[in-house]
DNA sequence: TTGCTAAACGGAGGAACCCTCCGTATATAA
DNA sequence: TTATATACGGAGGGTTCCTCCGTTTAGCAA
């Protein structure tokens, strides 16, 4: 019997509850101390030993990934849904929009953005194309409707609506960011 | 003689020297290594003892405010300076422009930038009034002179060029942060 | 010059955190 | 029931943070 052999044994049912628990913990904890909660902590609210959150999540970026997979895929699915009931333009606005108010609502996720934009870090790999390609469909049947310019770059959009959300700002974060989407969108529109 | 009367003695040399030292360090290791160096290596390369790197900037934000005070007067300064030679709107859309460059030629200034908007860190308030004004007075030209939207707000655009330098994006970075300064101009000019 | 003293120095040390390694415990399959 | 692959948990070595305090030294006056 050969390694290539191996049967794969079904896997343990405590293995699976503790990473719920992580996952669980891990969320409340970002939400409640911020990106830098320590990750003994987390094990620690957990009930659950830090050798045991390092087998799941080998890196802390891993385990960031892990709790807001599900968001990002929410958010990228919005594109669809709005593509169904608006005309490309708008839904390319509206979408914008939903991204900053899903970002204000959890604050946390905008650490995990950074590394989405497509930069050096492969961490959010994942979350990062399922963004990027809701963009793009975005981007794409809007400017094939002449309702934006046929210069507009998916790339840069995601970048201009990741550093609105991105940048902490003052206590008027939310609203100034959307104030932000909807003059990028006039710059975008075809006059 | 009470308290009040105290004479102050002239300031000790090596105070003085040694600020100077942690000073260099600090800007070589942010420079290096990035925004997160340890300030024991910083007080290492000074050739100090950790104590007195701690006595002369309290906290980490305190050295890195120090850093970068010079470097944001300038660009602070470089505002006047477009607004005697351009027309207002250009000189808004120009100083943004230079706003772009100047981050990506020394990146680790993003961070600090952070705290520049208003938001609850009162960290970087020095630095923040002189930016804050500077993009203020642009605006407020550029309003008076109808170049741009009545509505137009400064703690906005703000927020919106510290987010385009902040976001940490791909290798387009720099490119990509100046095409969207130049939409986001165009959706501020007046039709 | 000399001596006094406020001011500055520097590093030991306790606390928190990161991450690895490995002995112990247990769920699954036979 | 037994065997063993799999998972658990935490001790421990390394790093960084920041404080505290005994030692050193630069400025000042006599």
């Amino acid at each position: 019997m050969t390694a290539a052999d191996t049967v794969r044994r079904k896997p343990r049912a405590d293995s699976q509850r503790n990473r719920e628990r992580l996952l669980e913990a891990a969320k409340a904890g970002f939400a409640e101390t911020g990106p830098d909660v320590s990750l003994e902590e987390i094990a620690r609210r957990a009930e659950v030993g830090i050798g045991t959150l390092y087998r799941h999540f080998p890196t802390r970026d891993a385990l960031v990934e892990a709790v807001y997979r599900r968001e990002v895929q929410a958010l990228a699915d919005g594109a669809t849904r709005l593509l169904e009931t608006l005309p490309p333009g708008e839904a390319l606005h509206q979408w914008m929009r939903s991204f900053i108010d899903y970002v204000a609502a959890k604050k946390v996720i905008a650490p995990a953005l950074g590394g989405m934009v497509g930069g050096p870090s492969q961490v959010f790999a994942a979350s990062g194309v399922m963004i990027r390609e809701a963009m793009t469909t975005l981007v794409e049947r809007a400017r094939a409707a002449g309702e934006i310019r046929a210069d507009a770059d998916p790339a840069d959009l995601l970048h201009a609506v990741v550093g609105f959300a991105y940048a902490p700002t003052g206590p008027d974060w939310n609203a100034s960011a959307l104030r932000l989407v909807d003059i990028l969108m006039d710059g975008l529109r075809v006059r």
